[in-house]
Formats: C-alpha cells, structure tokens, sequence
DNA sequence: CGACAAATGAACCAGTTAGTACATTCCGTC
DNA sequence: GACGGAATGTACTAACTGGTTCATTTGTCG
C-alpha cells in the first residue's frame, strides 16, 4: 500500500498521543516507544518533528496551555453584573478543571520540574494574562457599583480561584484516600464547587 | 577501616537521602543509583531494608506524613476564641507548607501516580483524622458563640484551607513564571497569607 | 570462645530507553 | 518527466537502571 505524506496530520497525531503519556505519567515517566507505538507513525518521526523528549514535551505544554486559553477567552463576562459574572467564572474555572484532568496534569508535572521548559516557551507566558485582565475589569465594575469592597487586588483574587479549583482535582487521589471514598461523587463535587464559588464571592464582597 | 553494624542509622540515612531524591524528582525520576551514592552505605542495603524501589517510596511517603502530623498535633487550638483559632491554624498550615517544599512535592508525585502507593500503606489512612477532628471543634466552639455561620462541614473547611496552602507552595513555578517574578518575594507571600487567612475567616463568619 | 544470624560490600546482569544511521518514498516545481 | 528536498520506515546502539549473586564481616548469645 502507497504511504501518503502529511505532516500536519502526523504532527498532530503526535502531539495528542504524547498529551495522554506525559499527562499520564510526567515527564520521566513518559516512554517516547510507547507514544510512537500509540501513534500511526514512528519514533522516527517524533524527532523528525520536536527533535527530543524536552522537545516534545514543550510542545505538548504549549499547546494545552493554548487551548485552554482559547476555551477561556469565549467567556463573555462583561455583559453579567459583576457578582453574576465573578460567580459565573468561577464555576467555569472549577468546571474546566474538573472536566481537563490531562492539563491539570501537565501544569503538576511541569511544577515538579520547577518550570524549567515553561521558563523556555516564550509564547506561553503572555498567556495567563488576559486571565487577569478579565478580573480586573469584573471587579473594578463592582467596585464601582459598591457591591465589593475596595482594596483587592485581581491577580491575589485569580490566586485564590485557581489554587481551589485547581486542587479539587490535582490532589483527588490522595484527599479521598484520606478522608473517604465518597469526594468524588456527584452530590461532593457539587457542593463542593458551590463552596468554593461562596468563598470567593463572600471573599470580594462588601 | 573496621566497619561497624548499625541497621538504625543506615534505614535512617537511606530515608533521609531518599525523601530528597523523591520528592525532587518524583518516583520515575529518582534514581536509586544516585540515593545510594549519597548515602554512606550502598545500594545493596537499600534492597536489604526496602526490598524494591517502591518499597522505599512507600517508607519515604509514610514517614513524611507521619512527621508532618506530630508537627500538627502540637497546635493548641483550645486555649484561643473560635476565630483566633481559626486564623492560627490557617497560618500554621501555610507557613509549614512553604517551609517544607519537600513534602508538598511527595503528595504532588503521589498524585502523580494516582494514589497507588498510598493506597497501600495501612498508617496512613487514618493520619489526617484528627486534622478534621480539630476543626469541628473550632467550628463548633464558633457556632455556639455566635461568630460563626452554622450549616458548614469541617471537612469541606479543611479542603479550602489545604487547597489555598497546598497550590501557594505547589503551583508556585508556573504561576511565577506567567505572572512575574516578585511573586515569591517576602512582602508578597506576606500578603498572600493574609489574603489566604482573611478568606477562609470571612467564609465561616457569620 | 564458637557458632550463627544479621548486616554489609563489590561486582555483575538483563532489560529498557532515548536517540541515530541509513535507506527509501513522496510530491511540488521547473 | 526529471529533479531535489521534505517526509517516512527499519533496524540498530550505547548508555542507563532496577535488581541480584556471591562472598564477607559484625555482633550476640549460649
């Protein structure tokens, strides 16, 4: 059988399949064998393409940065009152995570190499910026509205959505070992995300 | 040179330099090459007392959190009024995570691997216990005094209070990077734990 | 003291893993 | 249709890695 050459799609191929193995597994843990034999093509082609394990791996975390930035941006927060809004991102934030476990992984893995191919990708890190820009704009519209307090400051408030929302999923595994099976259920999660949502609300409120 | 036998100090020393190895570089990523050679004693022993590299993981994993939880146990939460208590326990809580990076980066791997190890160990399970038991009777204290809002579980409490610790010393790599290089800074963690304090204060108020 | 298990050391091994050499095929351009 | 670079497949390798074999020494107990 002919072979047909199309490197966007293997390329594509690539970087999906190795997603999974470094989200997964880390970046140690990752097998560039088992990410060519899930692959339609070879290893050759994974050096071919990003040229090292580091290599693809950057890849990998830039594009799923990427992708959740553009999921993000087609929230339309302006046309909310400010706490509808503010709840509203909350509970896309929490959802987000809850429902991308792979890139929740991937920001783990990449923390427990003390951002060092983060640090390399220069796209990325005018990425999480827009984030901000969002919150800052909800908040100042409350602040004027007198409906939260003054004072606060947007990236402190980001903090704080993204550390509860992100650790309700990054450390699942062990917070329900520890303290029962039953966190993850569907009655936990939900009330779970309305008490996160009722934190940072009662946080910024006046 | 006469050698001399002692088991202790050898498990010790193993597990000392085995806890670092770990926790900087995850299961996949340790090697038990480089743990021997920084031990006093070789790799031999290592299989003699551990039996396998996961065996030692799980030692190092136990030891880690049964350290952490003697630490724990020596707040003295009942002397103060609810509140008083309450801000103690957040800022311990965050002050020994910052401080013992090592540990945030174990449960981090152990996530990692889905909690499979800790799954295993028995001692484990039944660690954060008291943890919970300590806030409900805080919480509760507060509720009959009035100055705090009735309705909360103490664990969901608890989940905030480690998800805003845990992610400030976890996440902190990625979040520098995206968001400017001041944010480890001393007067920026100071603002953080308070920020973190003041919400988990505002969310049980009445 | 003598015997015997516990503790230790040095060298070794088999399987794995990231990465490559070499040859081949596809496909747009002139 | 020929030419040349881009794209791809196969087979290989050097180094690493968890784990082991075999031999030796230490300490304790009767």
């Amino acid at each position: 059988m002919p072979r047909t050459n199309d490197p966007a799609r293997t390329m594509a191929g690539i970087l999906e399949v190795a997603t999974a193995e470094f989200a997964g597994k880390g970046l140690s843990g990752a097998r560039i064998d088992q990410i060519a034999a899930a692959t339609r093509t070879s290893k050759r082609m994974i050096y071919y393409y990003f040229g090292s394990k580091e290599g693809l791996y950057v890849a990998v975390l830039e594009e799923s940065y990427r992708r959740m930035r553009s999921i993000e941006a087609q929230l339309q927060l302006e046309d909310l009152a400010p706490e509808a809004a503010l709840r509203r991102l909350v509970e896309f934030t929490f959802d987000h995570h809850r429902n991308n476990p792979d890139y929740i992984r991937l920001v783990m893995t990449e923390n427990m190499e003390r951002g060092a191919y983060l640090a390399q990708s220069k796209t990325i890190q005018d990425l999480n910026v827009p984030a901000i820009e969002a919150i800052r704009k909800l908040y100042d519209r409350g602040v004027a509205d007198g409906v939260f307090r003054p004072g606060l400051a947007p990236i402190d408030i980001h903090a704080s959505i993204s550390a509860l929302t992100f650790f309700n999923v990054s450390n699942q595994h062990t917070f329900s070992l520890i303290f029962g099976v039953d966190a993850q259920s569907h009655e936990a999660v939900a009330a779970r995300r309305q008490s996160v949502t009722e934190m940072i609300v009662r946080f910024v409120r006046s």
